[in-house]
Parts: C-alpha cells; sequence; structure tokens
DNA sequence: TACTTTTGTTAACACCGTTAACAAAAGTAA
DNA sequence: TTACTTTTGTTAACGGTGTTAACAAAAGTA
C-alpha cells in the first residue's frame, strides 16, 4: 500500500514548505523577528499544525543554523580540494570563509548568535572610541619602534581586535563560565603572532 | 530656589534605580530576558514611568553597552600604563581584554550583541563539526609538513578559527552589506601572519 | 486660592510562543 | 457501506511582551 509512502511524503512536504516559509522571513526580516504566527499566515494554516513538525520555533532556527554549517563544510572543503599545498589550502579555505559569511550572512549570524542590539548604531557610541584609542594609540607606537613603521596601524588594529574578540566569543559559544588556564594558551599563541608580524613584517 | 535642582537630582536617582533595576535582571538572567514590566514590578511602579526616562527599552540596554566600553577602555588603559614596551603592553592588553570578557560576561555580550539561540547545545549539531574537521585536518598536515610538527594543531585550529570568526562578527557589527576589498586585506594580513606561525614557530 | 506643570496610574493595543479542547477529515476493518 | 480509530486541523485561550493614549493626582507657581 503507497498509502502510508504518499503521507511520509505529504508530510516531508509540508514540513518543507514550513521551513520555506520560515526562510523567507529570516531573510527579509532577519532572524529576529521571525514569528510562528507570521509562518502560519504565509503557509496559510492555523498556528498549531506547526508543533506537529516542530517541537518549537528553536526548533526551526535549529534546522537552518545546521544547513548553514553544512553549506560552509562544503564550501570549505570544495575550495581545499583546489589546493595542495596546506599553506594554501588554508590561506583559500579563510577567504572562503570570508565569503561564505558575507554570501550567506542570515545563516552566519545564526550560527553564531549574532546580531541583537543597535548593531548598526554601534558606531555613534562614544565610550566604543575610549577603548579603540587606547588599543590604536598602543599599535601605533608598536609601529613606529618595529623595523617598517610605514606599517598600516589601522589595519593592524582591526587584525588585533578581530584575534580578540574571535577568540573570546567562540570561547563563549561553547562554553559556559571563565574557560580554564589551557584555553588561554590559544589567546597567548594568536597574540605572539600578532607581535611577531609587528615587529618583524 | 532648590527646587529645580532636587527634582533634577530626584530624576537622576530614579533613573539610576531603573538602570539598577535592569541591571539585576540582566545579571541574573541575561539581557535576553529583561523586560520592562519586570522592571517596573522591581521598582513597584507602574510601567509607564519607565518610559519617562528611557525612550524605549533599546535605550536602557544600550546604556550598559555604554558603560561596558567606558569600562574596557578604563581597563586597557590601566593594564597598558604598567608597562613601557609596545609589545608588552599589547600582550598585557590582550590578556586584560580575555579577562574582561570573562569577568563581565553580560556586558561582554551586550557589547558585541552575543547569544541567542541555542549556544549551549551548539556542540550537539553534528554538521559542526563537518566543518570542524576540514579545517582541522588540513591544519594538521600543514603542522606536519612545517618544521615544528610537533604543534598542538587543536590549540593551532581554536586560533585559526577564532581570528575568522573575529574578522567577520567585527566587520558584520560595524557595517551592512558587504564590506569591500579593502576590508579584505585585513583578513589577508590576519591569516597569513597565522600561516607563518606554523611555518617556523 | 486658582492655575499650570509634572508625575503617575489604569487600561488598552498589537504583538508574541505555546497548548488544551474539540471538530473534521482520512484511513481501517467489519 | 457502515462503525471505529487515527491523523490532521481548527478555535480559543493562557500568559507573556513593548508601547501608548487617556486620565487622575500630586507638586509647584501665581
Amino acid at each position: 500500500m503507497g498509502i502510508a509512502e504518499r503521507k511520509i511524503r505529504q508530510r516531508e512536504e509540508f514540513r518543507a514548505s514550513i521551513l520555506e516559509a520560515a526562510w523567507q522571513q529570516v531573510i527579509s526580516d532577519g532572524w529576529q523577528s521571525l514569528s510562528i504566527r507570521k509562518i502560519a499566515d504565509a503557509i496559510e494554516y492555523s498556528i498549531p499544525v506547526i508543533y506537529n513538525h516542530f517541537e518549537n520555533k528553536e526548533a526551526i532556527l535549529l534546522e537552518f543554523t545546521k544547513e548553514g554549517f553544512q553549506k560552509l563544510a562544503d564550501t570549505l572543503q570544495t575550495v581545499k580540494d583546489q589546493y595542495t599545498v596546506p599553506a594554501e589550502q588554508l590561506e583559500a579555505m579563510a577567504h572562503a570563509y570570508w565569503d561564505f559569511a558575507f554570501d550567506h550572512k542570515e545563516y552566519y549570524q545564526l550560527m553564531f548568535g549574532l546580531g541583537i542590539p543597535a548593531c548598526d548604531r554601534v558606531n555613534e557610541i562614544e565610550e566604543l572610541k575610549n577603548a579603540t584609542s587606547v588599543m590604536i594609540s598602543t599599535i601605533k607606537t608598536a609601529i613606529e619602534e618595529s623595523s617598517h613603521p610605514e606599517t598600516d596601524y589601522f589595519l593592524k588594529y582591526h587584525t588585533y581586535l578581530s584575534i580578540l574578540h574571535g577568540l573570546v566569543s567562540i570561547q563563549m559559544i561553547q562554553k559556559e563560565g571563565k574557560p580554564d588556564a589551557a584555553k588561554k594558551m590559544i589567546l597567548q599563541d594568536a597574540i605572539s603572532g600578532f607581535i611577531i608580524s609587528i615587529n618583524r613584517k
């Protein structure tokens, strides 16, 4: 009897249509404003049917998170396969990672839990400049005293901050509480590499 | 007449008590679950009074964001002043930055818009492992072929990912749309530094 | 005392995620 | 075809959210 098969297929299609409607909302208004009600409205069904296919709203978002990680994995693998020297692979993968993030911004934000408050207004925060200026001035001095004083200090500042923020936020996503000393070795490793890159370019 | 002065002072105190109540909620339940109603309940006033002092909920959170950046700035400055050599300053500031982030997790998450979905469940995502394994295997090979094959590849993987994620997320916070080629130079700079640090330690 | 301004309240609007209770449709067995 | 069971869908509600309009009360001013 093909009835069971058809039912499974229909269920799968229904599930896909929910995800489709949800994704439309995510890419048009960001994942923050995704709502079960709007999904129900889009697929022209009542609200509770969605709960027949997904445990809750988070489960729907989790689906996209998984999708995103898989897409990233595929992208990285494809790029990697185009090179043989590991250093070239790492460099190409880095650019691919970057491109993926901005070509699929919605995925990336979901994957790493990004984007909440006044992200577009962050540049207006005066206190932010206080923090940046401390870092920038230090880097500027470090560069001036180095063997390559012509180095772009603003670029180096961005690198410095990015390394720090990257380390911290990755760590925060993965673990609760303050990480142990072993985790701080990653910081030590990255930052000493950065300092070396300034002192002798 | 000191009446005007007293009124200003009382207004300021009221404002502070709102922030105090709000902050209590943020540190106990995370900024996600901060609500105007709970603030009103805590200060034992009706809801609309809060809107006499803050335009909206976001404005309250923005206040903490500013506070956070100022605290970070002060911390960095204090640490910097304890050293004279720029390289030492940068290193000390990096550790201070790290400590600040985890000692004031709530601030940090607000400042950089961190933490939304199943952050605690991110390790259960199978697709994530697909992405990481591509990167890890490449780094492993790179290290094996380098002059220091005993290097901890897991540490280097974390460094690699952190640099990438840091670059991307900082860029995403600050700007809309895909950043220009000039911004990608930061990526190039950081990643070539990383590769160098692997090839000759 | 009469008037104005500030401050606070109640009550509502328009959303949200989630679920219980129930109706309708679909499938199954006689 | 009929009687029963299971699946699927609905309505309506619960408890929560940010925000605001309309109004009362208190405080300050003349």
